[in-house]
DNA sequence: ATTATCTATAGATCTATAGATAATGC
DNA sequence: ATTATCTATAGATCTATAGATAATGC
């Protein structure tokens, strides 16, 4: 019987094993999280579902809470700067006459196709983030990570409605936003509304559709007279 | 010193008791499960806010998720009824021609009245509600109290829009919904990014803009072509 | 007599730390 | 030598129950 082929054990470097497990830890966290939120998770759970003793939580973060923000952290300035660049391109392209629904494709679509290619990792971060947004906990993280890319999005929106007011233009992101954490939260209740006919995950059936349809909202928001 | 109006113990009845009792445990509940979600409170809390042994919750409630039902159950019913009625009128003044912006303001207009009107117990509910939509301890309560109002709101659409596959008539309540859940969650980070000039609990604001934009939204997903 | 509220306490977690063990690193 | 992982455990909660006490009810 040939041993050739044997389970070599990959002789793992110290950095490779420390990268590895850390990774290991956060896609733990990051799938209980977003389904449980901050404190219906214990390090525990983490810990067990990676398969190593409590204890080794607390040598590579300080607490639970620390978890919780690198969580966050891995995956925020990802989707953050790629939007940014989205809308920085979109901008340039468009020279002084931005339109609404052209800043939102940016805005969303680019955002969207992130989880769309990004795989099952990226789904669960979706729905964390969503949990993020929803909650106290989350607060200063959303404004820390996404104040400086939704403002630039309200810059350009500025641009293309300049006759609007900045209140309608606050409140058309503030629907946007709305709709955008609703679907990264994958509830699933469509799906049960629907009886199958659309379903929560479908990232691609909610961008087909998305913008124009948000485009649309802030275009009635005309303001009237004058 | 006359003491005619001394502290006369108002001398309760029992059932009166028991009711106020009840009344100012949903309260608590309602205030910290709104702000922390399930996991996030723990029956002392709600006890030491109310002011009474935490035995005493176990008295009225078999347990913790059957307090966080009871929440849920005091006013779902109230807001559900309202919509159906306002929705079940606009159905009968309209004839067979509704308007989608027709049914969005009785379906809209006619909950965000409720916290309007509804003072700061409402306010809570309303946050409490959006804690309960967004995540899975809420969907079965989602379902069961709320699918009756919803699939009448998606009938007069439908009616309304007879061109229309259901589909894009569902993914368009979807982003109606995700805007309204937003709202009810109040996370203030609108405060924040508008430095003031929006506040997120000034219903009176979206009530303003909320019906219009979303019809707007579903008239832009017209089908093309035959 | 019945019911609202409290006292006392068991048993189960949970977080966090100190210190041991077993690997990789020169 | 250094670092990744585990063992053991302290101390703090948290839920839930049994049983006592103090009110209202006839």
């Amino acid at each position: 019987m040939p041993e050739s082929k044997a389970v070599k054990p990959p002789r793992r470097s110290k950095a490779e094993q420390r990268a590895e497990t850390l990774e290991q830890i956060l896609d733990a966290a990051e799938y209980l999280f977003s389904r449980h939120g901050l404190h219906g998770v214990t390090l525990r759970d983490v810990a067990q579902r990676v398969g190593v003793h409590t204890s080794l939580m607390h040598y590579y973060f300080d607490d639970k809470r620390s978890l919780f923000d690198a969580v966050f952290a891995r995956r925020a300035g990802i989707t953050s700067g790629r939007r940014m660049e989205a809308l920085d391109r979109y901008a340039q392209e468009a020279g002084g006459k931005p339109t609404v629904e052209g800043a939102l494709h940016a805005f969303l679509d680019t955002d969207l196709d992130l989880y769309i290619d990004g795989g099952d990792a990226w789904m669960n971060y979706a729905k964390f983030g969503a949990q993020v947004s929803n909650t106290p906990e989350g607060a200063e993280l959303m404004d820390r990570y996404f104040d400086p890319v939704v403002l630039k999005l309200i810059g350009i929106l500025k641009q293309a409605l300049p006759d609007y007011s900045e209140e309608d233009i606050f409140w058309g992101y503030f629907f946007v936003t709305g709709s955008l954490m609703h679907t990264l939260g994958q509830t699933g209740r469509i799906d049960r509304l629907s009886d199958g006919l659309c379903t929560s995950g479908d990232f691609a059936a909610i961008k087909a559709r998305m913008a124009r349809f948000m485009a649309a909202g802030f275009m009635s928001l005309k303001p009237t007279g004058s």
